[in-house]
RNA sequence: GGCCUGUUGGUGAAACGGUUAACACAUCGCCCUCUCAAGGCGACAUUCAUGGGUUCAAAUCCCAUACAGGUCACCA
């Protein structure tokens, strides 16, 4: 068996959407499940399309997400992209386009695009397109040429018959020749289309497994008749059902719908994105759901990719990025959360405690933030907050207890957590009260909050004893 | 409109002719607990778009219908 080969060719028209790089997933777990090459080749035959930054992006999304790919044109010492309109310099396009015409499998049009438009738009429907620029003679087109006409090349098609194909995914789909339009092959501008550069450097790349979208499954008879017209093997097929951002519509960048790059700023880690939309349209055949790329590379398998479109759920996404956060290595934790909390609190609290004291509480990045506001001053608050039906706490009883709290904390020499809960534990237990009644209300006086991460000692012990004391009082005063 | 493809709970999904129709997210309870989380436990599709077949037996096979998506470019 061949070795097996897989490309992604994105065309660089704007930002990478989740779709997308789910699609560069598969083709690269295709390839890499049974040590395949994986390769990236842009496609921007289209020059009126082309936006700027687009293929830094591609190129800086598959990094992060660790889809690196193996080969390419040498870029300081790296494998950069494939892209085609460096490939067209050589010609090579084009000149696979005249062979293809010189086979007698393909042929000189000089029909105009406006022309073409018009008479679509006459027939409807029910337009069928016969190129009469096939029965031009040899003759007859040498001097058009050569008088400067402008020229496409198009594909003969032979309306009898039918052709299918197999895809791994939706099976054998078979469709009838007539319904196959000549396909432009080379436009007038030279540049090839999408399709003929495609197929053409699928073969010279030896390509063994074509993966992409479903919107293509319409068009692959018509990529196979050019793989006929050379002769030339066709590549095992796999067509991805499409993500959708609802029932209707699929991911588009239009709407600001999920884009690689929105999902970081968003606070969501790259391995977990990766992880939740290979869940997207495919299926492990065992029970679970939490896979490095490593274990991807293995589990995956091609006939468990689905065939219906798939909702790009983000909650279940946050889920899976709060697993992540929380099975992380503890040291890389503290690397990764450093930063966000650096920025909203500055150095002077341990970061490492409040770190800790967020650890199970954040599912992203950015919910770090809003968490963790009030050790830089307590939120405003009103005192009903008191209330509490589970400590059974109340702006009265809080005017009780504080004072109490504060004054065992007062005469604690040695402060950490361990030292603050015990010492309050123990004055709970001689006031006759349950832990929480003096907790809760600590809690409020440090946090201004009913809801706050890590628990009163914890949050305490990262003030200090200095500010707990002082931010006691000031609640103190204000009941 | 022609052609192609699809349709299991709010979401992702398993099942490959015989199960109480897994599992996960979300939701809702309960437990644990110094709040909230995390964790544990439990509830949540008498039903697999609908209608017909085939079969002792169908979510699974066949046929219609409905709905949805894709595609019919010198766009990818």
């Amino acid at each position: 068996m061949n070795r097996i080969r897989t490309r992604f060719a994105p065309s660089p028209t704007g930002y990478m959407h989740i779709g997308n790089l789910r699609t560069a997933l598969y083709a690269y777990l295709i390839a890499k499940k049974d040590d395949g090459d994986f390769i990236l080749r842009v496609e921007d035959t289209d020059q009126g399309r082309l936006v700027e930054g687009a293929v830094d992006i591609i190129f800086d999304t598959l990094k992060k997400c660790g889809l690196e790919h193996d080969e390419g044109p040498d870029v300081g010492g790296n494998y950069g992209p494939y892209v085609q309109s460096e490939r067209m310099k050589s010609g090579i396009y084009a000149k696979y386009a005249h062979m293809l015409v010189d086979m007698g499998k393909a042929h000189i049009c000089f029909c105009k695009e406006e022309d073409l438009e018009k008479q679509r738009e006459e027939a409807g429907d029910s337009f069928y397109f016969v190129d009469p620029c096939k029965l031009l003679s040899k003759q007859e087109v040498e001097e058009r040429i050569n008088k400067g006409e402008s020229y496409t090349i198009r594909l003969n098609v032979e309306p009898e018959g039918t052709t299918s194909f197999t895809d791994e995914v939706y099976g054998t789909i078979t469709v009838e020749n007539k319904t196959l339009d000549e396909m432009v092959l080379l436009k007038s501008d030279g540049f090839p289309t999408y399709n003929f550069a495609n197929v053409i450097d699928d073969h010279l790349m030896e390509i063994t497994d074509v993966v992409r979208g479903n919107e293509y499954l319409s068009s692959t008879p018509k990529y196979n008749l050019i793989y006929e017209a050379f002769g030339w093997d066709i590549p095992r097929y796999i067509h991805c059902p499409p993500v959708m951002k609802d029932e209707h519509q699929k991911l588009s960048k239009r709407n600001g719908d999920a884009s690689f790059q929105d999902l970081l700023v968003k606070g969501y880690l790259p391995e977990a994105i990766l992880n939740y939309i290979a869940l997207l349209g495919w299926a492990p055949s065992e029970d679970r759901e939490v896979y490095s790329l490593k274990e991807l590379c293995q589990a995956f398998d091609v006939k468990r990719i689905g065939t219906t479109g798939a909702i790009f759920d983000i909650d279940k996404l946050t889920w899976m990025n709060g697993v992540y956060l929380r099975n992380m290595d503890i040291d890389k934790y503290y690397q990764l959360v450093k930063p966000y909390i650096t920025e909203t609190l500055g150095d002077n609290l341990d970061y490492k405690l409040i770190a800790n004291a967020i650890h199970d509480r954040i599912n992203t990045l950015s919910e770090i933030k809003d968490m963790i506001l009030f050790f830089n001053k307590t939120d405003e608050y009103d005192s009903s907050i008191y209330n509490n039906k589970k400590a059974k706490t109340d702006p009265e009883l809080a005017k009780i207890i504080l004072p109490e709290v504060r004054n065992c904390l007062a005469s604690l020499d040695v402060w950490n957590n361990d030292t603050i809960f015990t010492a309050l534990a123990e004055k709970a237990q001689q006031l006759s009260y349950k832990n929480i009644t003096m907790m809760y209300p600590m809690q409020v006086a440090l946090s201004g909050r009913s809801v706050a991460p890590g628990g009163a000692t914890a949050i305490a012990e990262i003030l200090g004893k200095k500010e707990t004391l002082s931010r006691l009082d000031a609640a103190i005063s204000r009941l």
